[in-house]
DNA sequence: ATATCAACCTACTTGGTTGGTAGGTAAATA
DNA sequence: TATTTACCTACCAACCAAGTAGGTTGATAT
C-alpha cells in the first residue's frame, strides 16, 4: 500500500471543506466527527495544508479552516505530493535523489519513470470538484 | 516510495537469470556480484520466487537457479504482486480486505480503484524480455 | 476581564516494516 | 570426504506510520 493515512485524510478533509463550504470557517471538530477521524491526528495534518496554501485557518470562536480556491482548482496530485512527499515508486526518481551509480546499466529505470509519469498524470487529472458528492443526495428538496 | 527492495531485487535477479541463461543453473553468488546486492539478502528473497514457481533451484556444485519459462512469459506485474504482496494504493483494495464501512459514502473509492487497475495493467503489459539488454552491448563482436 | 473556543505546537508512544546479518543445515557434485 | 550451493531460522537496528497527550496562542462572545 502506497498512500498513507496522511494523504488520504488530507484529501477527505479538503472534500469535506468543499462540500460543507458556506463561506465561513469550518472547525475541525465537525470535520473529524463527520469523517470519523481522530481530531488530534487531523490537527497534526492541517499545518501541512496551511503551509501548502491549500487552506487558511482562523483561531478562536467561529474559527476553523476554509479553502483558498475553488474546488475545481485543486488537483489531487498536488495534494498527494504535498502530503506524501512525492509519488515516486522508487527512490532514484525522488526529487532530490542522488543520481544512481547503476543508472546507465539499469534495465528498469525507464519502466519506473514511465510509471511515475502515469501516476502523476492520473492524479493531476482529477480535482476536488470531481470528488464532491454528486448527484445530489436523496433527501435534497428544491 | 512504494516498491521495496524485495520487489526491485527480485526483478533484477530474474532479468539477470534471463540475460545470463545458458541452460545451466546460475549460482546466486554470481548474480549477487553482478548486481551488487548482498548474497545473504538475496538468499532470503529467492524462496519467494521458488514458491511462485518463477524459478527452480538446484543444490550443490553446479547448482543455482534458472527460469522455468521463457523471458517473454514473465509479466512484471506478476513478479511485483508476488514479492510486494499486492499493488493496491490503499488498504481497502487489498485482496483480503474487510469491506470498508464507509465505502457507500466514500468519495475516493472509485479514484483509488481506477488507479489500482491502471497500475496492474501497466506492469502486466511489460515482460522480463522487454527489460533485457537491448540493443547488444558495444563490446559485442559478430 | 474572563470564559470559551479552536488553531497550533511539541514531545512521546506503540507497533510494524525494511533491509539487512549471523550462523547454521541439507542436498548435490567432484 | 570435501566442497559447493541452496535453504532455513533467528535476530537486529533503524525507521516510519499512526496516533496520543498536554499543552500554548490567538480570536471571539459574554
Amino acid at each position: 500500500m502506497m498512500i498513507s493515512t496522511r494523504g488520504r485524510y488530507a484529501l477527505r478533509v479538503l472534500i469535506d471543506l468543499a462540500e460543507n463550504n458556506q463561506g465561513k470557517y469550518i472547525p475541525m471538530k465537525d470535520v473529524a466527527q463527520r469523517q470519523e477521524i481522530s481530531l488530534k491526528y487531523l490537527e497534526r495534518i492541517m499545518p501541512l495544508l496551511i503551509k501548502g496554501k491549500l487552506i487558511e485557518g482562523a483561531h478562536g470562536k467561529g474559527g476553523g479552516y476554509k479553502l483558498t480556491r475553488e474546488p475545481n482548482d485543486y488537483k489531487v496530485g498536488e495534494i498527494l505530493r504535498l502530503t506524501e512527499g512525492n509519488l515516486a515508486p522508487v527512490s532514484c526518481l525522488e526529487c532530490n535523489a542522488e543520481p544512481c551509480v547503476r543508472k546507465a546499466q539499469c534495465r528498469t529505470y525507464e519502466m519506473w519513470k514511465k510509471f511515475y509519469d502515469i501516476t502523476n498524470d492520473y492524479f493531476d487529472s482529477i480535482t476536488i470538484a470531481d470528488l464532491m458528492k454528486t448527484p445530489l443526495p436523496i433527501d435534497y428538496v428544491i
